[in-house]
DNA sequence: CAATACATTAGAATCGTTCTAATTACCGAC
DNA sequence: GTCGGTAATTAGAACGATTCTAATGTATTG
């Protein structure tokens, strides 16, 4: 379990518990981004998608505090970082375990239903190491 | 299988038949990165990291060079491309299937050994989409 | 040993991201 | 409410990896 606090279903003041939990002020821009972002729904997005999805929105925000919100947000455990492409990160809402379809074409992330089980067992970590994650993407392209 | 060329053990001629097999005109740049690639041993390489080696090695070749030669690598299947880092691609000239350890500390990718059995059964694609692969990084990091 | 197609190159350009230094906003104390 | 201190935001420069461009060099074939 993770992000129990999710943004209730809009209206909200979601987004303000939401930060006030993890002990970031609340200011202008955090608040409309974590509107955007823990809507009911689990997202992936770029820094860059997200940035353009605001200044759409009508919300004044810069680049670089889209980049420093969504680190933070990363930090405090709200959101996941994903590499999937060389060059361009994806952030995801759904902090909970789970694997990636990552559609190549049209680089898109899709989560992989938790009931279609993917990972039998583990290797055990080169000695001296501890395992921090485990990722596993299938990579799906258009058709055939 | 793969790579069943693999450069043979040390003297070479083993690049020359190596870059004839997969219809590549065998360059002096070329024959050079792949007597540096496929040696004895499976290797993960950065382009800036294999053009040092080459430099160092008192091979005259440009960092564009590099490049186009690990993709066209890429293309006929000699390497196969690993993303577990935003901003920079590893090539690998291991292209049997199989995952890796990646030590996020000092960026070095590992091979799994393959008996350490990993993957259950894959979930379906998506509609109207077959996969192309499947790719499992164990993140791992100094010790406690 | 042409002629031709292919390959290499230096350097500029691009892209995503991070940094810098200046401005602005939040917030607790009064 | 006002103030002061600290934290946050910002524009723009800087950065690192990669790609592109257009000029030069080399393998191949006849
Ligand atoms: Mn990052
Ligand atoms: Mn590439
Ligand atoms: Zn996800
Ligand atoms: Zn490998």
């Amino acid at each position: 379990m993770a992000n129990t606090q999710g943004a209730s279903t809009r209206g909200d003041g979601g987004a303000l518990r939401c930060l006030k939990q993890v002990g970031l002020r609340p200011t202008r821009q955090r608040l409309a981004l974590a509107g955007l972002l823990f809507g009911d729904s689990h997202r992936h997005v770029t820094a860059e998608a997200l940035h353009a999805e605001a200044v759409d929105a009508g919300v004044r925000v810069s680049l670089a505090t889209i980049y420093n919100t969504l680190h933070q947000f990363v930090k405090v455990g709200l959101l996941d970082e994903v590499v999937v492409d060389p060059g361009k990160s994806y952030f995801d809402t759904n902090t909970t375990e789970h694997h990636h379809f990552y559609h190549e074409d049209i680089g898109r992330l899709e989560d992989i239903p938790g009931s279609s089980v993917v990972l039998g067992r583990l290797p055990d970590p080169p000695a001296g190491k501890r395992i921090a994650s485990v990722d596993v993407v299938i990579r799906v392209t258009g058709d055939r």
